[in-house]
DNA sequence: GCACTTATTATGAATGATTCATAATTACGG
DNA sequence: CCGTAATTATGAATCATTCATAATAAGTGC
């Protein structure tokens, strides 16, 4: 957080403009946004902002280094500021909630497996599966017609 | 591969159909096969069968446990009977080709975060991330306008 | 401060993967 | 062999994402 946004989108080779300034205060609001709630989030800022603009956006920052992008099954890809530390994720099964964890054992790659079948590894992704706070508490697990909710289980 | 394919299907509770079975089959022969793909191998012997059937029908053994379903990130969902041994997963980053790889620690969940946030957890999902062997030597890796081409890296 | 070049954004259409709705068919218990 | 519920066939719909092209704006040199 030492360096202003503007100078890190410049040291990555980009053009500093408003909209992907947004998209990074958005997501140091709310990380693990999908490109929708990211759109929604800028859309406050910039009137016009369309939902394919963001997409172009996250595309160029994510290029660039600036942000991740993590797709965990079952839910649309989601972005987050947090990089180069080699954390993993906790997806809650029921309302697919994401949070951080961190890295089980330290440095990269933090795993090894034990057979490789010829691949030259260079990534361990970690995902972890469980249900969130709010979705262990909540009654309407017993009501197995409902639809899951998404609740707002972003602690970071 | 003890038991024969029809009894599973009825053990899972599950009517046997000659398009279950086709499907298992298929997947038995090509594993980490995505729905296109288990498709395009059950036509061969089903003429009619519409990829929607498949996803139909790949939903239903999915549900009922006889198959594993994993989306790897950039790729369409695959299937597997590989099951109820907590393996992993390599993706080749460049062609999408996917292997098997045994659990690291043993016993799931092979891995315990070091912190949950608060999250019930009840799996670790690892998924590794590489060049396949065929990637490795491919000479087209240099000419970065090429599309990744998918090579035919199933061992299993 | 102004013009120029090129990166970036806006807009609308297109694509790929998957799901949904409904009608036709089939497995299997009685 | 019959009946019913499970399964499949078919076509349309949805969701997330990308593509193509035109309009706009950032940053460079003057």
């Amino acid at each position: 957080m030492s360096i202003d946004l503007e100078t890190r989108i410049r040291d990555a080779g980009l053009r500093v403009t408003g909209q992907r300034l947004a998209v990074l205060r958005a997501l140091g609001e709310a990380p693990h946004s999908d490109a929708d709630t990211v759109h929604r989030l800028v859309q406050r800022e910039f009137d016009g902002f369309s939902l394919q603009a963001t997409y172009v956006v996250l595309g160029a920052l994510t290029e660039a280094g600036l942000i991740r992008r993590i797709e965990p099954a079952g839910s649309p890809a989601r972005y987050e500021r947090r990089i180069g530390d080699n954390h993993h994720h906790v997806v809650c099964t029921r309302c697919g909630a994401v949070a951080d964890v961190d890295c089980v054992h330290g440095a990269a790659p933090c795993l090894a497996p034990s057979s490789t079948g010829g691949f030259a590894i260079t990534t361990a992704e970690v995902t972890f599966w469980g249900l969130c706070p709010d979705c262990q508490l909540d009654p309407m697990d017993y009501d197995s017609t409902n639809e899951h909710q998404e609740h707002d289980t972003e602690r970071n």
